[in-house]
DNA sequence: CTGGAACCGTACCGTACGGTACGCCTCTCG
DNA sequence: CGAGAGGCGTACCGTACGGTACGGTTCCAG
């Protein structure tokens, strides 16, 4: 059963919110070790409980990974006003957004959980992610990129193509690396240059499709 | 452990292939549902066999993902008589070649596994398929883009830089959405628009690194 | 005070699966 | 032909873990 729509209400009490802290603790610390009686005593609670709350271990699992992913908010970016400096900004707002999270050792494990479901016939968790992670980057950048075309800031010939091509520009081989666990690619590396990284990306993007050349 | 020499010897007999080619067919079909039994089953071979020959699971995973990295290989491209012509069929042949991997059930398969195997403490397969991925393809992208910057082709700050701008503009979101499961990007609809997304990555990336504009 | 609801802790059950042992067959080599 | 090696199939063991049951405690309502 994908994607109920109570995403955004927090049914969660409290003492749920501290269940599925430790379940999230536990799933980045000890990878994919996330089992019952780890999560019970981790929060003090017993299995019983769990099992009443969650359903089941996937219950508690994508109740888990649609809590957190759900936090991961981008910004709002206005869409008034808009000059060359002001697109610019918005879109290193978003790159930097973009690589902060990804890089985050709860967005990898996130995501990590969810292609390990996906792995299998579950593609609910796969779906969660998705849709506050990419796609939910996807629904905010589009009406920014239509309406700086609108003023004749950019010209693309589907806002769908530009979209990807800024994900592109910014991500490049860095989460995917990540995943994969490249020891060359440490967490505070990959931050330190994540201003340069996210300057570049909003530079290339604006020599694709900017109209004009100045900046 | 990690990353024996022998990575091009492939010292499996033609029996030992044919059982690796059955765990990797599990693996596929039943994702990560890959259990020992299955495996001696579908090979017909008995689970003493499998152990004698591969140690124990692990191992057989290994063998496995580093029998069917391998077999990825990334197009040799002769680095002689460079012109802007000829830079740019090499570029949409990586690109091709880099998109048409990364769609395929294998390779979906094979990073989804060493991605599960990340999120414990083994990162001995993501250390393969980095390496016959991601990194394969560096490694042949660099000296090709050194050439062309030598023969005043292309310009750019830092190979490494360019490479990564090359990756990004050919994957964009495509691989995490797949490793995700997004049932809005099945395989065939991706694969209608490589030649095209091909096209538009090379012409993007000599937009950005070509020395002149035109093509 | 009493009944009940919620929940903790723990013991328990069933199963799935990694790993091992063993009997039997087949093929090769002397 | 006889002996041994390699390998198939299956039975078996131990453990880990998902899921359930139950006794004990706290807290609240009446």
């Amino acid at each position: 059963m994908a994607l109920a729509i109570k995403v955004n209400e927090e049914t969660f009490t409290p003492r749920q919110q501290a269940v599925l802290t430790a379940a999230l603790d536990l799933l980045v610390e000890n990878g994919d070790g996330l089992t019952m009686t780890a999560v019970a005593r981790r929060a003090s609670c017993s299995k019983e409980t769990l099992y009443k709350w969650f359903g089941d271990r996937d219950g508690l699992l994508t109740a888990t990974v649609q809590w957190q992913a759900a936090k991961v908010r981008m910004p709002y970016v206005d869409r008034s006003h808009l000059s060359v400096k002001a697109l610019r900004s918005s879109l290193e707002q978003f790159a930097r957004d973009l690589l902060t999270t990804i890089v985050g050792e709860v967005s990898i494990t996130l995501n990590r959980t969810a292609i390990t479901h996906a792995a299998q016939e579950k593609d609910d968790l796969g779906n969660i992610v998705l849709e506050n992670g990419p796609l939910a980057i996807r629904r905010r950048l589009k009406p920014i990129l239509e309406a700086a075309r609108d003023a004749r800031l950019l010209r693309f010939p589907s806002s769908e193509e530009a979209y990807r091509t800024f994900f592109g520009l910014v991500v490049r081989d860095v989460q995917i690396r990540l995943l994969l666990g490249d020891k060359a690619l440490t967490q505070s590396n990959v931050e330190a240059n994540i201003e340069a990284d996210v300057k570049a990306a909003a530079d290339q993007f604006l020599t694709l499709y900017g109209v004009k050349a100045n900046s």
